[in-house]
DNA sequence: CAAAAAATGAAATACCTTGATCAGTTCGAT
DNA sequence: ATCGAACTGATCAAGGTATTTCATTTTTTG
């Protein structure tokens, strides 16, 4: 098998069609991108044991299910110690409702993005988990007033 | 059809399973809710009509395609003019390296998450897309370090 | 330039999936 | 308690899909 140290054209197509749709066979994909469904499927198998090509997963809208507002959430810890930093970031994975944490430079050691369904959820989670949390010592929210633009699908 | 005002368990189940892992069948989904594929068929037919459902998309490792770094960027604009708001949101949907964008409450107009190859590709794209756009008075960036958490999947 | 390696497209098959039908059942309203 | 609407599970046909094989073409390597 190829090892894949560079993507040609094809396969950038490939990636940019799955992005977007992941339903789509083997056969649909072959004719957008210009290519057998044999190759298609033989590219996308490679993709995948390369880990490039990672999970199909479904959308679902947030504000229908109840999760509507968004807040970004600075952290600061109160001490950076390897194990304090392992165990705050565990406990950030059981958290459903923060959806992304980036480690970050700068003044603040955190970003979270968290969804609540409202103003009040979110002042419950910041005080109860957030801000209850033996590693944390400082908290900054900024809502987001609207979602401008949400893709997963990374420029390829 | 019934209308879709409120889910009940199996809904539930069957949102927190796509969410997961878009390509199941009916039939292995049917297994894991436990209900019947015909019935797994009405609801996420009922869930997609209502909007609740969004599409199904394919995960891309953004490493392993060039985008290995992800920038906050918190903008503020000169203007909050409709017509330059609108001009500047449309522009946010042209580049592909922005993800997401938020407008956000406080100090801060938008905040958005470019992802880059590198350093000195951020300080392209800032000086020539984001600080040479008219619309546009000033801009703080902060890199992510690492990422601890990145999920599209809405607690449910 | 020649040989070897790798990738390609076409074809074929067995499997699986989708989506519809129908009779029975649950649930809520009166 | 009774009626009716809505939902459910089982079944099934038609169609599409994933995956393999093989001969051919393309690319790489020596």
């Amino acid at each position: 098998m190829k090892y894949l140290d560079q993507f040609d054209e094809i396969d950038h197509r490939i990636l940019r069609a799955l992005q977007r749709d992941a339903s789509l066979s083997h056969a649909a994909l072959a004719e957008e991108v210009g290519a057998s469904p044999a190759s298609c499927w033989r590219r996308i198998k490679a993709l995948e044991g390369a880990g490039v090509l990672g999970p199909a997963v479904r959308l679902v809208n947030a504000a229908k299910v109840g999760r509507g507002v968004s807040v970004m959430c600075q952290l600061r810890m109160k001490t950076h110690a390897t194990k304090d930093r392992q165990e705050f970031e565990a406990f950030i994975q059981t958290r459903g409702e923060i959806m992304d944490c980036h480690s970050m430079s700068g003044e603040w050691d955190y970003l979270l993005r968290v969804v609540v369904a409202d103003v009040a959820s979110y002042e419950r989670f910041l005080m109860r988990e957030l801000l209850a949390h033996p590693a944390v010592a400082a908290a900054a929210s900024h809502f987001a007033l609207s979602q401008v633009k949400y893709t997963t699908a990374l420029p390829i």
